[in-house]
DNA sequence: CGACTATTCCATGGAATAGTAGAATAAACT
DNA sequence: AGTTTATTCTACTATTCCATGGAATAGTCG
C-alpha cells in the first residue's frame, strides 16, 4: 500500500461514517436509537417511512457500525453501536447548531409558535416542579433524568390526575427537534396546569 | 410551521452538515485546514485535486459553514469555521477508528510496511528526544506542539545537521492519516539516525 | 413440517452528487 | 482603462444515492 493509496482508503472509511450520518432519516433513527433499542416496526412508526426503507436505512448505518442488533425471539432490536456514537451525534448537533443560524431560528420559531417557553431547571428548587418524562415507558427505562416521573405522550389524557395542578410540570421527551412535550405542554395548558417545556434535554444513552 | 415539517427541516439542516463531511476529499481538506488557513491553491496541490473541484468543494465546506475565508490582496485563504468545527472533525475521526477495525487494521498495517514505529512521549524525560515537527513554518506558526522544533519535510536534506544524532528524534505531521512523518523518519534512519514516529498528534487549531 | 412473523434482498426509475473543461468574475497592479 | 492573478460559475457526463413494491429468507410456533 503506498502513500496515496493509504490515505484515500483512510478519507474513504472516515468519511463513509459521517456519510451514513449524512441523511436525514438515518440521522432520526439515530436519535430514536439513542432513546433505546428499538425494533424496525418501531422505528418505521416513528419515523414515518416505509418499513422496506427503514430496513435499507437500518443497513447502512449497521455497515458502518453505527448500530448494533440483538435477536429477542422474531424481533430484531436495533441499538447504537457503541457511547462514541452517542458522543458523534451530539456533536453533530451541537455544531449544527452553532453554525447553521437558520437552525436555531427555526427552532425558536416552532416552539415560539407552540407558545412552549423553554424552562431552565438548574436553579430553581426541586420543590417547585414536577419533572415529567413524556416518551414511552421502554424509553423511560432506558435511561432519564434524575427524580422524573414517566406519563407517556399517549397516555396523558387518562394519567393526568396523577399531576399536582399547584406545580409547575416541566416536561421533556427526545431531543429538540422531538414534540412529543410540545403537544403535551399544550394539553396540559389546556386542562388548567402551569406547564413548560424544559430547555437542556439530552439524557440519551448508548447501548 | 407543522410539526412534521419542523422535524423534517431540522433534520435536513443537521443532516446536511455531515453530508459536507461525508466526502472524502472534504475531509482532507477540513484536515488540512485544521492547520491552519490555507488558500484554494495550497489546499488542490496538498490534496492532489484538480483547482475547479478543489473550489467546489470549498463551496460547500462554506455553504454549511464548516469552513470561512477571508482575503489577503489577491489570495482567498479558507480555514476552519471555528473550534466546534473542529471538535466534530476529531469526534468523527475517533469514531470511526474506534468503530471501524478496518481502518485501524490499514492504519498498523501501512506503519509497519513504513517502519516507522510509533512512540508515546508523555513518559519519557524530555531530555532523552527531540521532537520534530516537519510541517510548514506556517503550519507550525498556527499551533504546534509544546517543545516541537520545525524543519519542514522538504528542507529536511539541508538541515538535517541541525539534529542532534545522540537523541532520539520523535516526528510529528499532521494526523494519523498525514505520511509527510512517515518520509522523514525514513530519510533520517538513512542517515543514521534514531527516529520514530509521534503516536498521538492532534494539535489542531480552529481559525 | 407447514404456517406465520419480522425483516432483508432485489430491481427499478428518478434525484442528487462528483469531476472536468472552459468561460466568467473580481480585486489588485501597471 | 487594461492586464494579471486567483478563484468561482456554467454546462455536461458519469456515478452514486433514495424510495418503492414485490420476492425471498430466517427464525419461531403449533
Amino acid at each position: 500500500m503506498d502513500k496515496n493509496e493509504f490515505k484515500n482508503k483512510g478519507y474513504e472509511l472516515i468519511s463513509a461514517v459521517a456519510k451514513a450520518m449524512g441523511n436525514a432519516h438515518r440521522l432520526e433513527l439515530l436519535e430514536l436509537l439513542a432513546n433505546g433499542p428499538k425494533s424496525v416496526e418501531e422505528l418505521t412508526r416513528e419515523a414515518r417511512l416505509t418499513f422496506t426503507n427503514a430496513s435499507a436505512h437500518l443497513q447502512k448505518l449497521k455497515q458502518y457500525k453505527l448500530v448494533k442488533t440483538r435477536r429477542d425471539v422474531n424481533t430484531i432490536y436495533y441499538m447504537l453501536a457503541d457511547a462514541s456514537v452517542l458522543k458523534l451525534i451530539l456533536t453533530l448537533h451541537q455544531t449544527a447548531y452553532n453554525q447553521l443560524p437558520e437552525l436555531k431560528l427555526a427552532i425558536n420559531e416552532f416552539r415560539q409558535q407552540f407558545g412552549t417557553d423553554k424552562a431552565v431547571v438548574k436553579d430553581r428548587p426541586r420543590e417547585d416542579y414536577v419533572l415529567l418524562d413524556v416518551r414511552s415507558p421502554d424509553e423511560f427505562k432506558h435511561g432519564h433524568r434524575h427524580g422524573a416521573i414517566n406519563i407517556p405522550h399517549y397516555h396523558i389524557g387518562k394519567s393526568i390526575d396523577r399531576l399536582d395542578k399547584h406545580k409547575l410540570i416541566v416536561a421533556y421527551c427526545r431531543g429538540e427537534l422531538c414534540t412529543l412535550a410540545d403537544e403535551v405542554v399544550r394539553q396540559l395548558r389546556d386542562a388548567g396546569f402551569n406547564a413548560v417545556r424544559l430547555q437542556d434535554i439530552v439524557i440519551m444513552k448508548s447501548a
